[in-house]
DNA sequence: ATTATAATTTAGGCAAATCTAAAAATATGT
DNA sequence: ACATATTTTTAGATTTGCCTAAATTATAAT
């Protein structure tokens, strides 16, 4: 497996939790930032090599054995960003952009000894969790922001955007992993919402709101 | 500077060390495992990027910038060494093909925050020096095995080639570093040299004897 | 000083991953 | 149902790094 195709793999593998179906050219192609033609390329070669079922203007889907390599890179990559944190000082929005690099070194012995050295990390900093050495793992149960009822106090268990920027925007607004919010108004008008946190009341927009997943306390 | 070129300048550096002239192109593509047609070609290219100097049919030459990006991918390459060892419970036998890939990460971040995460390590497991931040590094001070004297007695503080074969040689040899080796004969006819290492008396042959690298003590 | 040998470069091609532009298939709206 | 819009695929190029085979240059031997 290349670079390019660990990555779509993985684009696909992710793409596949939204839209139920088939992953479309189109979408695929814009998570990986190529254009159509690439993407549609790139699937046929997947197709040949048994890692994905393709129907021609339908779509593709991963079969078991490409479900499976993605989720082993997907835990390379999140055990790497426990130990950028964890043990080289980086913070949650710096992370991403390196484990993007370090998830296509493929050496069993080295993901299962980092995996031991962090003590078998079950979440890494975003909050996903973390495959293990079978390509295990629980999924989460979780409502974005924007689903959340008012009146009702949540914490914050991960996030869906992992760019620097939104990352940041969260840090100056006091919002991590483990931060209690309760809604307290939703605006019709931008869908824009009031919370509190720890006494003090902010107002987060739309974009925001879809980017949030929190689960009820 | 991509993958294949930073091996490359790796690779015409260590040649460097050797061929005090400019390094031929047949030499490259040994190293390399290519061609000599691709060798040619990969010592046009860092010319024209101002990494090395290439005078057809003379051989090639690292430039200032092209010595400073080969330390600097050496310095990597001689960290993740440390780390696999001194973290991931790595044998010196095992790291070296894995830092080959992790030495191409490229984040100055990721490099410091492993340098001082490790406390700034000065050699890696196999004995050679690793360059700080800046680039600098002591030169050691070693006489390879084959040059040593008879009688006089020697601390092991390096090996040449660090493949998995010979390491695991010197492994089940109990000689590793620091080990203290007193020199008893040298046969003329083989070139095999017989040595003391603590009370028990081998016998080690010629291609041993110019591996590895002793320090008189 | 030629000639033979060895080293190096050039020429032409291939596979991976990308692109633009054009063609084909599917989906949508009235 | 059919024209239009959108999506997807195909066709043809490009770049990187590698190859083989042939031509060129340098080195060694007589
Ligand atoms: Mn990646
Ligand atoms: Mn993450
Ligand atoms: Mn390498
Ligand atoms: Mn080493």
């Amino acid at each position: 497996m290349t670079l390019a195709e660990e990555n779509y793999l993985k684009a696909i593998y992710h793409l596949e939790q939204q839209f139920k179906k088939g992953v479309s050219t189109n979408a695929l192609a814009e998570e990986m930032n190529t254009k159509a033609s690439s993407a549609t390329d790139m699937v046929k070669k997947l197709a040949e090599k048994k890692m994905v079922t393709h129907v021609p203007y339908q779509g593709a889907t991963l079969s078991k054995a490409g479900r499976d390599y993605a989720v082993k890179v997907i835990r390379r990559h999140r055990l790497w960003e426990v130990f950028l944190v964890e043990k080289l000082n980086f913070s949650w929005d710096e992370v991403h952009e390196v484990a993007e690099h370090l998830e296509h070194i493929n050496s069993d012995k080295l993901v299962n000894e980092l995996d031991a050295f962090l003590e078998f990390p079950i979440y890494d900093p975003h909050g996903d969790p973390i495959p293990d050495k079978d390509g295990n793992f629980k999924t989460v149960e979780k409502i974005i922001l924007a689903k959340a009822e008012i009146g009702f106090t949540y914490k914050c268990i991960g996030v869906d955007d992992t760019s620097s920027e939104f990352l940041k925007y969260l840090d100056s607004n006091s919002i991590g992993l483990g931060t209690i919010i309760k809604i307290l108004h939703k605006e019709p008008f931008d869908n824009s919402i009031k919370l509190e946190i720890e006494d003090s009341e902010i107002v987060v927009s739309q974009s925001v709101a879809k980017n949030l997943y929190l689960k009820k306390v």
